[in-house]
DNA sequence: CAGGCTTGTTGATCCTGATCAATGGCGGCC
DNA sequence: GGCCGCCATTGATCAGGATCAACAAGCCTG
């Protein structure tokens, strides 16, 4: 639409930086019109994923990042002790892939929680482009430097939240992520399993249950199956919150 | 040593890259000595600090990284409640400042535990002479990726682990970073107080100091104060496995 | 040196969430 | 359609760590 019109075209439209729906939050934000076009001849475009299939595998090479541009990924780990560890969730949008950036074997693996779309951004060449747009090389650092945050709060959210404002904050999160992409935030559709949300919090499959029925008969939530529906988003918040009084420790 | 002698003199000497003992672990791994001598110019030098004193605070924009060359610094954040969260303890050659990178605020606050000194690297500087040094730019990555990494293993374990396993895993990885200084891994001074130890493990003092007493009575540390000596170091790596019985869920 | 203040240790009790156990609901397969 | 297996919910009990409380040991100040 507006410097090459050829390679805006047909289905190709839909999956060129140009037009994606994900611009702001992604990569390409503050690029102008011929950056993007560069920026665009690096990512391999619209990777199809079945439910279940991997992206990436825990300690393989594969040094790319990843941008969902529609169902949802899972992150995860394997400890020490062989069990698995839910990492993180990872939604339209959102970028996965920062471990194993350059050399550096993946520590995790992803999979597809339902049939999704990736583009794929192999970090070499986004690394020599980014060489040559100072302000892509911001965005990259930008962008690194808000996921190192946010696990850092994700941290923190674990060792001191409650059960109940740990599965709060991640619905309220989900929700909010919702209104990102201009989705209904009221009305969730968990693709993944209870297990997998238990495990991801820290949690057990029973507590979860028990918090999702707590949060059912406050009228927080209307709770089927996988399909949630938020009715109280300011109690939701409070819970999230930890709601404890506010006797701060400083 | 290697290409400029004239460089290399007097106290200058201890500030440049070039001779830095960290320069394994630091942004400089990889590089030789033309393109060491170029991110040398960027890297201001020497910064002392004294007990107390803040290097980059929460809100503030302060768009460099700062490599630890002696010392102890402590991050730290305020959560919506006003609580102040310990995110973590950095010591001789590690780096700090990756929130906070570009435009974008401070998340977090940084402080010197003891006297310590610091070399500042400005982002912006960093970035222009990375677009021109590809081995530099691949470790700014590895380097954010690991830590990135980092930070999520650290979620992990906070979400899963008991108090003694992460009391455990916390000397462990303390006595480790002391082993990659060369220095003896099994004296430990702890630069920060137990309210410091408890909060960033997500504990509370009470606990932490009880778990310091039976550590010591276990024969697995020898405790002074703040200054803790590793008797043990296997029954400590067992402890911090959470050394429960090896029925794994999968 | 005394006194107050901060930092750390130890004890008693309570509560959150894990564990153990049983049941319900739904989908796939024969 | 009936059976089996997985996923989710609910109940009963237990234990790890928080909370409340008292006390000891340094450290700074006057």
């Amino acid at each position: 639409m507006t410097s090459s019109p050829e390679v805006v075209q047909l289905s190709e439209v839909r999956a060129s930086c140009t037009q994606c729906a994900w611009q702001t939050l992604c990569l390409p934000a503050s690029l102008d019109g011929t950056n993007l076009e560069r920026l665009d001849e690096v990512v391999r475009k619209r990777r199809p994923l079945r439910r279940g299939e991997v992206l990436y595998r825990e300690g393989l090479r594969h040094a790319a990042l990843f941008v969902v541009r529609s169902g949802t990924l899972k992150t995860s780990t394997t400890l020490a002790d062989g069990d698995t560890q839910v990492l993180g969730f990872h939604l339209p949008g959102e970028i996965v892939g920062f471990d194993g950036l350059v050399d550096e074997p993946h520590h995790s693996t992803a999979e597809a929680l339902e049939d999704s779309s990736v583009c794929e951004v192999p970090v070499a060449r986004l690394a020599e482009i980014a060489a040559q747009i100072p302000l892509l090389q911001q965005q990259v650092y930008r962008i690194m430097g808000r996921e190192f945050s946010r696990e850092q709060m994700h941290a923190v959210m674990m060792g001191r939240r409650h059960a109940m404002a740990r599965l709060a904050l991640f619905l309220h999160g989900l929700s909010e992520r919702r209104r990102a992409c201009n989705h209904d935030p009221d009305s969730l559709h968990l693709s993944m399993s209870r297990q997998d949300v238990a495990n991801y919090l820290g949690l057990v499959i029973e507590t979860v249950s028990r918090l999702f029925s707590r949060l059912q008969s406050l009228g927080v939530l209307a709770v089927d199956r996988r399909a949630v529906r938020i009715l109280d988003h300011a109690a939701l918040a409070e819970l999230a919150q930890g709601e404890e009084d506010s006797r701060a420790t400083a």
